[in-house]
RNA sequence: GCCUCUGUAGCUCAGUUGGUAGAGCAGAGGACUGAAAAUCCUCGUGUCGUUGGUUCGAUUCCGACCGGAGGCA
């Protein structure tokens, strides 16, 4: 029984708000977001979170779900914006996912299940066996108890191989006989996927870099001056952030923050890539590329157009 | 006007005792399943300023010219 939901994607200051918000008008929908920064409170330049007014009483899920301080998850969001999104739909209402975070908004529309994560002392025994023994040896370990993932794995890549030895310590079972199980199963939910990008990568770029010199002059400085006074430091998952991570590091090492500035751009740019090459790998996605500049007359048509061929 | 230095990848530069060249940055492609705005992997052909000459062969040596920087009058 899977219901039909919207989902509006791509990278960075390509107006997937603004679209999202026409189409919720248009359809009488709902709009959840799919950021794993806008979930956070009191970050709201540097993340580009819709405003009140820009919301035009559209109702607006998933933002503000978190304190800075806490560390978001995968597994949280699935959880959270399932909720959301059947109580839209039990409603009556269009559900319309939109965001910029590939991982929430594929996991959220498999309906994934996660493993246990393991408890910080796990992970830290793991991270410094990493550090002590190197990749190599920590990837031959995993390689011995999940072959796949052992295959997979890139020997720096630290994360992956702590978090595939982790769940196979708690479970018992490999991380990829979990992951291929989850494969198999069918979606949650029914989604209509739209893809938003520019035909020639440079205006995205002269998009991003126009949008952070907004965001300075909307005082994304100020922003993260509070958030450094109230106590959060670099280690917390909200602070790795891009635009934060760089004036805070800027402001606590007493860098100008010009040089700041020009890696907050080139950052977000290298970020949009990234997006782009996932956003790329979903066969069935109707991609929307503006000319100049956004277009959402024609953009509403064509995703209103998307929306009802769609099944 | 004269002298010196300089002109090599989008940028900053290295280099070839003459056999058509390589780093950093920028950039491109990819991966990704409880940190994801995170994390990780891969990728370097460009009229070697232009034009003559010497040479089997010149980006490399010589001349002229055109840019750029500095110095002396």
């Amino acid at each position: 029984m899977s219901q039909k939901i919207a989902v509006i994607a791509g990278p960075t200051a390509t107006g997937k708000t603004a679209l999202g918000i026409a189409l919720a008008k248009r359809l009488g929908g709902e709009v959840i977001s799919a950021d794993a920064m806008q979930v956070y409170r009191d970050m709201n330049i540097g993340t580009a979170k819709t405003t009140v007014a820009e919301q035009q009483g559209i109702r607006h899920h998933m933002l503000d779900v978190a304190a800075p301080f806490e560390s978001y998850s995968v597994a949280r969001y699935v959880e959270e914006a399932s909720t959301c999104a059947d109580d839209i739909l039990s409603r009556g209402r269009l559900p319309i996912v939109v965001g910029g975070t590939g991982l929430y908004i594929d996991a959220l529309i498999a309906g994934n299940e996660f493993s246990p994560v393991g408890d910080a002392a796990l992970r830290q025994r793991l991270s410094d066996r990493y550090d002590m023994y190197g990749g190599e040896a920590l990837l031959e370990d995993l390689a011995r108890v999940d072959p796949q993932a052992g295959a997979r794995l890139h020997a720096n890549d630290k994360k992956r191989i702590i978090r595939a030895l982790e769940i196979f310590e708690l479970t018992g079972k490999p991380m990829s006989e979990h992951d291929s199980q989850m494969k198999k199963r069918p979606p949650r939910y029914d989604a209509c996927r739209i893809v938003l990008s520019y035909c020639d990568r440079a205006e995205l770029y002269e998009a991003i870099n126009r949008r952070v010199d907004n965001m300075m002059a909307d005082g994304l400085f100020g922003e993260v001056r509070q958030l450094l006074d109230a106590g959060l430091t670099l280690a917390h998952t909200a602070m790795q952030a891009i635009g934060y991570k760089e004036l805070a590091r800027a402001i606590t090492t007493n860098q100008d923050i010009e040089g700041a500035v020009d890696e907050i751009k080139r950052e977000t740019r290298r970020y949009a890539k990234r997006q782009l090459s996932w956003f790329r790998r979903e066969p069935g996605a109707h991609w929307i590329l503006w000319e100049k500049e956004p277009d959402f007359d024609t953009g509403l048509q064509l995703s209103t157009k998307y929306l009802e061929t769609n099944g």
